[in-house]
DNA sequence: TAAATTACTTGCAAAATGCAAGCAATAAGG
DNA sequence: CCTTATTGCTTGCATTTTGCAAGTAATTTA
């Protein structure tokens, strides 16, 4: 298995979230569980980023280590797994919604999807409600 | 010269946020300016978490490609540069505050920093303002 | 009972990161 | 001024991480 990214020793807040989440993808995973309600393995791979498969377990390997997602059987379906957020996880909705403002004001490209930095204009805590449910 | 981390087309703004200072230096050298008022080079050299040269002028000069840092010559020392932000990179100070709220809230390691934290939680328009005026 | 689904694993190539050394332009000290 | 120190880099190479393509095992569906 290739290991998952290093952790740096000093007690900084910043660097103690990098090395949670700072990465090209854990954020990415989080983003398809709160805003696009995605649950498994098949649903993350199917994201327009487009990860590897090896890349994509190590992540969720990662995340589950460090108690930002919780992974359970399906009950329905005994070779699918389901993957959810903890609260710990729940509580990187206003880090991803400041992103998500921040890329709202600074991105110009057409392709630019302003949408969801309008809806936390509009109405930050109920966005931030729908994202800790998990939404949709 | 290493080339910085490739950027993904997709019109997502999470992805955009992370293309841009989604890696394991870039917050760390926003960080050194906004919270330690660091402005040059060198001073970024002697941070804790030790970045190597080549990897930290590379990180500056993205930085400064995607309009967030601004270098200029230091008119007392012409061989000194001045790193600052941009507002573009000043409008990072909330998702660093976030990211700080929740290290504060997870961090349980002793060497864990949460005077940043703690301060955030007391007074939080005072602590952006604090570092917009990049402290200290 | 054969094919499809789901969640992975594995091997190898490419890219990013990290380390150590060196270099050029100034500035400071004797 | 002439040597030494400072400042901001560059370069080469080893290590680590990422990415791609293929394959596998346990179900489940047709």
């Amino acid at each position: 298995m290739t290991k998952p990214t290093q952790k740096r020793g000093t007690g900084c807040p910043v660097t103690f979230a990098l090395d949670s989440f700072g990465d090209r993808w854990s954020l990415i995973i989080i983003r398809d569980i709160m805003v696009h309600g995605k649950k498994t393995y098949t649903a993350f791979l199917e994201s327009d980023e487009s990860i590897a498969t090896n890349i994509l377990i190590n992540r969720l390997k990662q995340l589950e280590t460090d108690g930002i997602v919780k992974k359970t059987r399906d009950p329905e379906n005994r070779r699918s797994y389901t993957y959810t957020l903890t609260s710990k996880g729940r509580d990187l909705a206003p880090v991803l919604m400041e992103m998500i403002r921040w890329s709202g004001k600074y991105d110009t490209r057409p392709e630019a999807m302003k949408d969801a930095a309008n809806a936390i204009t509009q109405d930050p805590e109920d966005f931030e409600r729908r994202l800790r449910e998990t939404a949709p």
